[in-house]
DNA sequence: TAGATTGTTAATCGATTAACAATC
DNA sequence: TAGATTGTTAATCGATTAACAATC
């Protein structure tokens, strides 16, 4: 195949927020909706809504704009939400539990199959129906079960450790929620979190208002 | 005051990267380095670095490159890791839970000072010291003692009610956990985190790798 | 001093916005 | 049909990279 435009991610990056808009345009009953419309909703240009969506072909007519429904689900199918992600947490802390109780991961085709963690007494516990595991059985689990995402809620001195095993086993995707930067190499795809570097950057802002 | 140069949000969201990894670089012991060796640890150009770090000032010397203790104390200032914070979390359930226990936002400034809920249960239980509070409280709360930093991680459908609250109540900064975008006017800064979104486009980059 | 490396200006690149012909 | 609004090309803007003179 191999439909090579070659999208930026600054265009990929909008495509969850208007996946998000169209989804609230359908909860309000609103059939169709022109990119002037939408722009004015979501605080950007009409120009660059309709650039960002040919990006991916014409979804929209002339004279009318674009079926909000029918455009929802073609940003659904680019964004693979019709697919299903296996999913594992490394990390049974408050925020491994916090991920795996979240339903809307689910929701969005993420299943969280497993969760691993080192503390003996967290293992054969339950978070929200997903079993807790020893970190010992990870090669095993995925030796038997499909696993698309590993989510990295480890303590950081361990992070680079745990993501070396996970991508040994095969694992080509990493949802890091550590301060550290993953980098594993061309074929592994990582999103790092950063919580601490977006508050900081919130702190910025708020002192700066009043300079 | 007003050292009105204009500086980018692209530079900004970079800042606390620096502040990482010169962090790093001060526990390995190594007290001096080039935008050059920089450039090559964080995979970015030195150009870039050099740039970056004159938005606020010439950090470096000639012919020497930057002094790593120097230079992370002052991105410090300039991010106001030397201020502190008082934050409250909106919202008791596994994330601000999470939120609550995460001793690393202390170390940058920000005290978790309270933590508000509707559910009777929660209320007058601590989260790792934090008391939980009515939700009823909170006009109360902020008119004593000064909040700097509202932490939003409430139902989603409850989002906009809430965030009006606490902008009315003249809380003027949100890290918002919620899925909606929040936008409260031109003297209320607004983080939003997004999870699902960084989840979404994950999912996406997995599967474009091998198209 | 000579070498190294910054600070800063200029060139390039990419992303956003504007404009408008195509067309529903 | 006339009006509206897309798809798409062209213009602008901003951010990144390159180059080099200043200087430690």
């Amino acid at each position: 195949m191999g439909e090579d435009k070659k999208i930026s991610m600054a265009v990929i990056r909008r495509l969850p927020r208007y996946f998000r808009y169209l989804y609230d345009l359908m909860q309000l009953d609103i059939k169709r909706i022109s990119s002037k419309e939408l722009s004015e909703r979501m605080h950007i240009t009409a120009s660059q809504i309709r650039q960002d969506l040919n990006c991916f072909g014409g979804f929209g007519q002339q004279g009318y704009g674009y079926n909000v429904e029918y455009l929802y689900n073609e940003i659904g199918k680019i964004l693979g939400t019709d697919k299903r992600f296996n999913c594992i947490i490394l990390g049974a802390g408050n925020m491994g539990k916090a991920l795996a109780s979240y339903e809307n991961f689910r929701k969005r085709g993420f299943d969280i199959v497993a969760v691993f963690d080192v503390d003996e007494k967290k293992i054969g516990t339950k978070i929200n129906d997903i079993e807790v595991y020893s970190t010992d059985k990870i090669p095993e689990f995925v030796a038997k079960t499909k696993v698309d995402i590993a989510i990295l809620t480890v303590p950081n001195k361990k992070i680079i450790d745990v993501a070396k095993e996970i991508t040994s086993l095969g694992i080509k995707a990493i949802w890091n929620f550590s301060p550290t930067d993953l980098r594993l190499g061309e074929d592994v795809v990582v999103e790092n979190v950063h919580l601490s570097d977006s508050l900081m950057v919130l702190g910025y802002r708020l002192r700066e208002k009043d300079y």
